[in-house]
DNA sequence: GTGATAACTTAGCACCCGTAACTGTTAGTT
DNA sequence: AACTAACAGTTACGGGTGCTAAGTTATCAC
């Protein structure tokens, strides 16, 4: 029952996500300059504040050395900046530049216009199946990410 | 009304997709050797029947070339053979082997017992959005790949 | 001051994805 | 038959994502 259902919705995630993943990444490329969707969610993350560096490694789970190449990528766009706050020097906060500002809300407007072409021919209830399952999806892997790192080894005393 | 929804959505979209691929591939490589959901889906796809190349970058959304690259990785993993036909000797078939079978088999495994323990703690009602809302974006991506091809540069006189 | 720990960066590796340019095959024209 | 156009794949190259391992500099505990 639960064994059956968990295989197919497995299977049904491993093939849609891609696919969904592929096709926004090819709009964001066609609709500008906007080279990848992470980048998108780091501005989105950083238009309400600033950041530590390792603050959005977290919250998007991935590795303090992926974040810091994301990060340099997005300096070199212009699109954020590095600061060195007073307190403790080891750490970088990360914000968002009026460039970085004007390309989210460029982007967001490409995507909403191309999104709402896609979206259109839904119904009403399909849409909120949609906004449904997108609220599932956000629950389940918003609180995910730590779950492997739990697991693999267990963390027997923490250290 | 739609526009402020469209936009809800395409945020949504736009941040949770991403999380939601990092997490599976970060399982699935923790998983195993599987390095990537797209050959995931290949071997999903091939397991079916044969396909030529061309037919698996349609179906996957993909430029011919990234799949023909696709292909020689999972070809030199032993999961799948290129196969020329008789007929049209301009055609490769792709047909999985024996070793792509397993793969498949313990991946999705993996990925199921996985899934089962990230969705247990899901109610009756939430799991259903789940699967409803993934309906919504298989049938709304599956048919949405064209729509950039067309759109983007709109095939003037082409050269 | 010494040593451990923390925050970040650099370097090296593997993979995905795209465009441009090239091979080889088939089909259509003259 | 010879020429050309279209088609299926591949190679070459550039850019992005992600990881681990191995530094660097800064802070804290002793």
């Amino acid at each position: 029952m639960t064994r059956v259902q968990a295989r197919d919705t497995a299977r049904e995630i491993l093939e849609i996500i891609p696919l969904v993943m592929r096709t926004v990444a090819a709009e964001l490329r066609a609709a500008g300059e906007m080279p990848a969707p992470a980048h998108f969610g780091l501005l989105s993350i950083l238009s309400v504040r600033p950041r530590m560096l390792s603050e959005l490694a977290s919250i998007q789970g991935v590795s303090p050395p992926t974040m810091s190449n994301s990060i340099t990528a997005m300096v070199e766009r212009g699109w954020v900046r590095r600061e060195a706050p007073d307190g403790d020097r080891r750490i970088v906060m990360i914000d968002v530049t009026q460039t970085g500002r004007a390309a989210l809300e460029r982007v967001s407007r490409a995507a909403e216009a191309h999104l709402a072409d896609v979206l259109a021919p839904l119904d009403l209830p399909a849409r909120r199946r949609l906004v449904g399952g997108l609220g599932v999806l956000r629950k389940v892997f918003a609180a995910a990410p730590t779950s492997m790192s739990r697991k693999s080894h267990r963390t027997p005393a923490k250290r």
